[in-house]
DNA sequence: TTGCTCCTCACGTCACGTGAGGTGGC
DNA sequence: TTGCTCCTCACGTCACGTGAGGTGGC
């Protein structure tokens, strides 16, 4: 395509032939596409069949080249194909409308993104900072399990991931760090024991139930949160994964701290209902 | 699923036995998804396959489930399903790259949504203020090539749409946008005619000429415009689309700007290379 | 004859939703 | 027997990209 005259003996007439044959590589870079979107345009109907040459290719005329154009500006815009068609026949009053449809769907998702990124943060941080639970002082096992109760937690509705990350900050707090790194220390070694003396395992129950009445102390919760399903689920977790020993002084823990709440209850004359 | 404890006779156990079944439904539900959403985890190997009761139910574990809330978790953040089982077998270090990574990617969508809104805003302005085309005062035929005109010239990459604006506001000038009126008013009514005589044919190319001199006089524009490969597009709709009439007057200004311009170039000295 | 552009199928992409058709336990 | 949940195919979605296989003009 030229911009010279190429008048054409056979056919008199005053205005010059312009008729230069656009084809669909033309046609696709003038509109910054490929000929196979355009054959993909034709196959969905959004842009009409146009003539063919002799050997069967398309030929397009400016006017083809225009809706092209403006289709493209539109799909450029983040519109749907199949919403093109309909807007591109509105006259301005409601083609506006429908921009304005799209522009409502486009702030949608960007807030979906924002949201997302906001969701990464939060993944980041998780990871970032809990020395408790990737304290490489301790087994893969009891690594694996902690991060799973955690994910437990934060992934379920039950409990906000805020209360918990502050239940960790609560015992990642200098006074209460090296206690709890003690019994849990002892409570890891059982990992390999299916039966523990009945001393030994009251006497680390009690440690462990003496430390959460300092946790619960301290952070104002109560033991009720054995009544949440996740709790019900991180029970059953336990009975997957924990060695015998380690279910035998964990139900004993948790005995101890029913016994001390209801009897606490009890003196208070209130009730967990 | 229940918080209570149920001993199992036949099986003596410290622990309590929490072998309370988590299918398809439970898991889904308490991770926020659909069944038939970790079916397809299966399918794609994301998730390992769990057992079978006898009538082929899927029978999940609570790690199950912990797989399956982590895997939402990073769903729902934007990564790609077949990230995920990569991701999850990572350590801390190489976890958090992938999540800036991730990060980065939604930064990208984020700002491609952006440019999509400031395109639909674009056109928005364009569709609302551009009197001189969308005027009611002209017939549907001039109209619509008005307007195809300003696709081509928008569309393409050869004048930028701050030009094209910039010319459009100086024609609707008050001291301009009456003669503009005028001229094409009477170029408007030869729509229907192939043949004019010589006279009227002239006087009128004679007076577009005068006012596109006005224009580039005010503009500073230079008619070399009429090199730009758009130009030669526009010129080819003119053959697809107008009149006999309007062909032979618009030839004939073409021509006048043409000797016009070559005239003041040489008295200038200068050329048009 | 080789290279280039065009053509027509037709599969693949992404994360499931949605029937279709069938089965097991209340 | 009816209703519910689960199961396995298998098609549809969105806008083309990407070969596969073939043809016409230089």
């Amino acid at each position: 395509m030229t911009n010279s005259y190429e008048p054409q003996a056979d056919q008199p007439s005053e205005s010059p032939a312009m008729d230069a044959v656009l084809r669909s590589h033309d046609v696709a870079e003038l509109a910054g596409t490929t000929p196979r979107a355009l054959r993909h345009y034709h196959a969905i109907g959004l842009l009409p069949e146009v003539p063919r040459d002799p050997n069967g290719y398309r030929r397009y005329s400016v006017s083809d080249l225009v809706r092209v154009l403006r289709i493209r500006q539109l799909a450029d815009s983040g519109m749907p194909l199949r919403s093109i068609a309909n807007a591109l026949e509105r006259d301005g009053q409601s083609y506006d409308e429908l921009l304005a449809e799209l522009d409502a769907r486009l702030q949608d998702q960007a807030k979906h993104i924002d949201t997302q990124r906001q969701l990464v943060a939060e993944l980041r941080r998780a990871s970032a900072h809990n020395p408790w639970i990737e304290s490489t002082e301790r087994s893969t096992a009891t690594r694996n399990f902690d991060q799973d109760v955690w994910t437990l937690v934060t992934g379920t509705d039950d409990i906000g991931a805020d209360t918990a990350s502050a239940l960790l900050d609560t015992i990642q707090d200098e006074s209460l760090a090296e206690e709890a790194g003690n019994w849990y220390r002892e409570f890891e070694e059982l990992e390999s024991y299916t039966h523990l003396d009945h001393a030994s395992a009251e006497r680390l129950a009690h440690r462990i139930a003496d430390f959460a009445a300092t946790v619960v102390a301290i952070t104002g919760l109560t033991p009720t949160a054995g009544e949440l399903p996740v709790m019900a689920l991180i029970e059953q977790m336990q009975s997957e994964r924990l060695s015998g020993a380690q279910k035998d002084v964990w139900q004993r823990f948790l005995s101890i701290v029913d016994q001390r709440w209801e009897t606490r209850a009890d003196h208070e004359g209130g009730s967990r209902e």
